[in-house]
RNA sequence: GUGGGCGUAGCUCAGUUGGUUAGAGCGCCGGAUUGUGGUUCCGGAGGUCGCCGGUUCGAGCCCGGUCGUCCACCCCA
């Protein structure tokens, strides 16, 4: 309810502490992974070209993008994605730089558009991207980015999926089944949302979008409906374009498998990916129970660099946003439970103890503690209460007695047990 | 952008067929407890019932609009 004058602009979050919590815990989750994989570090700013947007995914998008004119008449955009910026930050300086390029990055991305259950105006989104690099290699060493940083979050094989599938191979699957090359594109629109389509719906658009006639449209749900890659090389392994990218696939499938991984990848030609620049391999993360939006996308886009300007490299990546993924942690019951935490509460007994208090915990915090104590002078009761409620590992106590005998009381918080410590060693 | 459900305290909610001063639990603040916390007991603050308008002697409750939120479309980084 807007109790306060200024309400949140819908589609956008705060983060108190508590849910800052959730936040960082993610993206310290992210961060760990990266660097497991040798992956660097990088940003850009939040803002950028229009243009750069509409480039690659066509006019249609400025209507999803927070826009506007800024005071020197350029057309501003806030970003969307990462991989257009990435791109541009690439064409600078790429020649310079050894191959391939491991870059990561956790930008907060805008949309302007409705907002649903896992679909926010805003959100935090893991980028990973492996550039100058074409072989498959590639492809799955990003994929095991994506997987393990679920399973660093407490997620397996139990609660995800990787559905992965390749444009190429799609490409030479439909040319077989009689989609011309013009054709392409809208017949990949289809199939992109042909499971969220009634039976009768996806037939009308094959036959007027893709212009299938009704026994093609039979032989593609065969394909599409097939499941693992021997059943495909049965059915359509003998014709010459379609081999060698089966073959492609099937190495892709083997170097996952090799890692481990296996249990979480699935062949799916229905996965197809809503952005243009893809050109080779894609997949999506999913949750098993089918009740969340995907948790990650991603594929191949050889082309993009080149499109914005730079050195023609291959490349490879994906996004993974917080919104969904922080919803499948929540449902499986893995988001850490918030507490507060600090080392000492420090509580002088009487105001004349507080400049020695003061003294201690400043020494305290050179050392490296966290260190709290009250702001005001209060009985020692009130004292303890808020050391308990800021979470306080151990207490300090300064009476008049024990300062006069050279010493304070440290109370262990959690086990009660009280024992000296010198004055000697604080100082 | 289209259609629908829902908006009562910081949070979760109750509130009889419209009836006069709007409630609970949790949380928050304080006291019991001026050298010892988490328990317990007592007390307190906090709401123009999302907002605007209408119907009515009377609206938290009915009607319209609006904003917010959720769901389904659209779209999908």
């Amino acid at each position: 309810m807007a109790t306060s004058e200024f309400a949140r602009l819908p589609g956008f979050r705060d983060f108190p502490p508590e849910d800052f919590a959730l936040r960082s815990h993610v993206q310290e989750s992210w961060r760990r992974v990266s660097r497991r994989y040798g992956f660097l570090e990088y940003d850009g700013p939040p803002l950028e070209p229009l243009e750069l947007y509409v480039e690659k995914s066509g006019e249609e998008i400025v209507g999803q993008l927070y826009n506007f004119v800024d005071k020197g008449d350029r057309a501003i955009a806030m970003r969307p994605e990462m991989t257009p910026s990435l791109a541009r930050i690439l064409g600078d300086r790429s020649r310079g730089m050894s191959k391939p390029i491991r870059w990561f990055s956790m930008p907060q991305l805008f949309r302007y558009e409705r907002q649903q259950r896992g679909r926010l105006r805003e959100h935090f989104q893991w980028n990973v991207d492996i550039v100058g690099e074409d072989g498959v290699a590639a492809d799955a060493e990003v994929l095991a980015v994506a997987i393990d940083g679920l399973r660093e979050l407490g997620l397996s094989a139990a609660d995800f999926a990787a559905r992965v599938s390749d444009r190429r191979l799609l490409s030479a699957l439909l040319r077989v089944v009689g989609v011309t090359e013009d054709r392409l594109p809208a017949a990949f629109a289809v199939i992109d949302k042909i499971e969220r389509l009634p039976g009768e719906k996806a037939a009308e658009l094959l036959r007027s979008e893709a212009r299938l006639d009704p026994e093609q449209i039979a032989t593609l749900h065969d394909m599409l409906d097939t499941r693992g890659l021997d059943d495909l090389a049965a059915r359509f392994g003998d014709h010459a374009e379609v081999a060698p990218e089966l073959q492609r696939m099937r190495e892709y499938v083997e170097t996952l498998e090799a890692m481990g991984l296996g249990p979480y990848v699935t062949v799916d030609l229905r996965i197809v990916r809503g952005l243009a620049y893809y050109t080779g391999i894609v997949f999506e993360l999913f949750d098993r129970k089918g009740e969340l939006r995907a948790i990650c996308g991603g594929g191949r886009y050889d082309r993009l660099l080149e499109l914005v300007g730079g050195e023609p490299l291959p490349a490879v990546g994906f996004g993974m946003g917080d919104v969904v993924l922080g919803e499948l942690l929540a449902d499986r019951g893995l988001v850490p439970q918030y507490e507060r935490s600090v080392d000492y509460f420090i509580v002088p007994v009487t105001p004349e103890q507080r400049p020695e208090a003061l003294r201690i915990a400043h020494v305290l915090r050179d050392r490296g503690h966290g260190v709290v104590y009250a702001l005001r002078d209060q009985a020692v009761g009130r004292q303890m209460k808020a050391a308990a409620k800021e979470g306080a590992q151990t207490v300090l106590l300064l009476g008049p007695d024990d300062v006069a005998r050279g010493c304070v009381v440290a109370r262990d918080m959690s086990t009660g047990e009280e024992r000296d410590i010198p004055l000697s060693e604080l100082a």
